[in-house]
DNA sequence: CGTGACTTTGACCGTTTGGTCAAATGCGAC
DNA sequence: GTCGCATTTGACCAAACGGTCAAAGTCACG
């Protein structure tokens, strides 16, 4: 693999084919459930040809997680600490859902690797995603206290606006065989409801 | 394996041992990610042993789903249709909520198999799940159209409680990492949270 | 067109995995 | 105690797995 500045066409080409190779294959099957064959057919590439871009397995599941974690905090840093509180909010309880809609299996990835532990990533939620919602909590609880949204716990309305738009990306298979009618699209009732119930939950009453 | 009526003191020991020692390894890896010989080593026994009792991996498997499944639809059964609406539904979350406490491998094993798709278990989602929650939406409805609590869509109110619930068994790991200090419950401000918010959606404003 | 670096491949390796089997052992009822 | 059945085990197997390697093929560029 090449270590020095110069990137070919050939190799951007072909990393490119296997990050979404084996996003699709790693988000399906979980990253034991995944085989390096798999992504390699996926990429269309033989699986020493994929070996030749990254090192291991365990390189690309890795090398995935980082550079999806950015895209997964984005809309979350966007929050805006001066605009309008409930704005802000419900703005960004949209770009998370938009994110579930657009990039589930992402959100999948993710949600794999949290539910066996976070066995890859632990540092990450430790470090960067600890730090980032503190910073958030802190700015939802000064708009508390200027009154401008209810009182709640914060850190728990974070967790709660994640909960509820990364399950309709997690848990789609779910959602959509209790609708039945497999066709529909639920998210926009799904937005509706969301924003509804933090609407109400965050409104101050007049 | 014993095909007959009557069932051992070892049998009934053994296959005891390893569907807690399947439940462990399961939830904790996934189906793929999960080893016969792990599961047989954490329940006592030889992996020829445990092969005596269980035909195949996913003859343990689909065993456990099957018999969890009732354990994790029950609390929406016992919402009452002709109780105190507000009261019911509290109810419901805090059992969800308990659940979620007390039987976090049961929910992380069926978080993972929905997440991969739910390969084992779609046609009891599309069955014996959504006539269930076919029913109970229509009790919602009903409360909702004698005006006993907010009008909402009532197949989104039951994903939002089990979106809210379950996240605290599923997620744990990403929970205790944001919230720091690893070893303080945060059950209690959950609870405290969840309650309020769907309090504050579904009541009447007087 | 030739040359050196980049890319691709088939054959291969050691390990892990799910599962089998015949033989050995243990247990309980008579 | 002994007989029949239940239980347990070590040895084994074929397939799948992650990964290596030397050799062959291909590309860009002077």
């Amino acid at each position: 693999m090449n270590q020095t500045a110069g990137t070919t066409r050939i190799q951007r080409r072909n990393t490119a084919a296997i990050t979404e190779a084996a996003l699709e294959v790693f988000s399906a099957n979980g990253f034991r459930g995944a085989t390096v064959d798999q992504i390699a057919k996926a990429a269309g590439l033989s699986k020493p040809n994929l070996l030749y871009y990254f090192p291991s397995k365990e390189a690309i599941h890795q090398h995935l997680l980082a550079t999806l974690m950015d895209t997964w905090l984005d809309p979350l840093r966007e929050m805006d600490p001066e605009g309008d509180p409930m704005e802000e909010i419900l703005a960004y309880i949209r770009r998370k859902l938009e994110a579930s809609r657009d990039f589930p299996r992402e959100s999948r990835l993710f949600a794999n690797e949290i539910v066996q532990g976070a066995p890859h990533i632990l540092p990450t939620l430790e470090g960067e995603l600890k730090d980032l919602v503190d910073e958030k909590a802190k700015v939802l609880s000064r708009w508390m206290e200027e009154g401008r949204i209810q009182r709640v716990h914060p850190y728990h309305l974070i967790f709660s606006i994640w909960s509820l738009t990364q399950h309709y990306a997690d848990f789609d298979v779910q959602v959509r065989a209790v609708l039945g009618s497999g066709d529909t699209d639920p998210f926009p009732e799904a937005e509706e409801y969301v924003i509804t119930l933090f609407t109400r939950m965050l409104a101050l009453k007049p």
